[in-house]
DNA sequence: CGAGACATGTAACCTGTTACATGATTCC
DNA sequence: GGAATCATGTAACAGGTTACATGTCTCG
């Protein structure tokens, strides 16, 4: 139940309505956690029940009321030891749809295979374009003064850029692979 | 729903029970995706009502009775449609806790990062002693003599062999970062 | 004699997605 | 006039986990 978690780490840095977390996702933690608002809204009542957060209901002319949330101190103590709790075992690489593709993929012939490694291609391309552009909200201040909260953000954005471009590196290495061994077989056939 | 993908995949190899497919699970796929023995047999159940398998009952003596699935043309053409469908933008490292847990750990002391980052030292290399050993079974007989589908497993295990040590390396860098800065801090105590 | 493999499943629960409902304001 | 933003939520469903139930055989 980690999205409660993501939730309490949100509003440990301000008191939010739920529809500002979500604005707050979709900015920044949804590369590594995202939910929908419904989903958003009904845990936060839940949390409430749970005693992990406090919500005020704010009026406002012409637009809808707002209810803003705010973590009691059984919340903060609550995202601290989970934070420091150190879980064992986790499977790195688990539930992902491309990994179980790749993994049945000799079914199918060279081209498809070719076509799911160029679409998983773009995919990390695009995952590290948004780590660029992040990365780069950073460069312009001198990072010792960031927060350490911010400082550990970079470290992880730096973090996955590396293992990204890891992943990068080795789709290009098979497509070009394949694609030699296609050719070569291409070649056999016009000349045999 | 990619369950129902993995089923079928390990059912095209050969005709199953669930508690078969649970074991091969274990033994093989569950390093991409796994499935509790409950939801396998519901599952398979489903898929059945679905028309993608066929099952039939095996009686045994002084053992249970085994229910044996076997895929059905819809089935076969449903896996390989999937295999084949390029699906847009998935997010790469949604859902991973250790990233959810890094992306506020500013809120703890350095010693507890620390503790964080070596506790995933451990799980990359009982990942990566993971892939060594399944990439071993596949040394000894050449190479292009394995079926398309296990030299496309390979492929994978080198893939993910390559992601995981580029996550090693990230990780052991920064572990020294901080190492380094606390022996700094302190050693300013010391002399200050 | 107890633990674990073999083999099937049900029931309850938690987590996550999708579709729908409401209603004013602002921008094109 | 229509779409997007602001802001809350409900309802239904899909996917996944955990605990429980049953009963035999085999191995140490």
């Amino acid at each position: 139940m980690s999205l409660r978690h993501a939730l309490l780490g949100v509003l440990s840095v301000r008191d939010m309505t739920g529809y500002d977390i979500k604005r707050q996702f979709d900015r920044s933690v949804h590369f590594v956690w995202n939910a929908s608002d419904s989903q958003i809204y009904r845990e936060l009542r839940d949390m409430e029940s749970d005693g992990l957060v406090l919500s005020t209901w704010i009026a406002q002319t012409g637009k809808p009321s707002r209810r803003a949330y705010q973590l009691t101190p059984a919340g903060e103590s609550e995202l601290d030891s989970w934070i420091e709790s150190l879980n064992g075992w986790e499977s790195l690489h688990d539930k992902d749809a491309f990994l179980l593709r790749m993994f049945f993929i000799g079914r199918a012939p060279t081209s498809s295979a070719l076509g799911l490694l160029r679409a998983r291609v773009a995919d990390v391309d695009k995952a590290m374009a948004y780590y660029e552009r992040r990365l780069s909200e950073f460069s312009d201040i001198s990072r010792s003064r960031h927060p350490r909260v911010l400082q550990w953000q970079h470290h992880l954005l730096e973090g996955m850029r590396a293992i990204d471009q890891a992943q990068r590196d080795w789709l290009l290495r098979l497509i070009d692979e394949l694609e030699q061994e296609q050719g070569a077989a291409q070649g056999n056939d016009v000349t045999g």
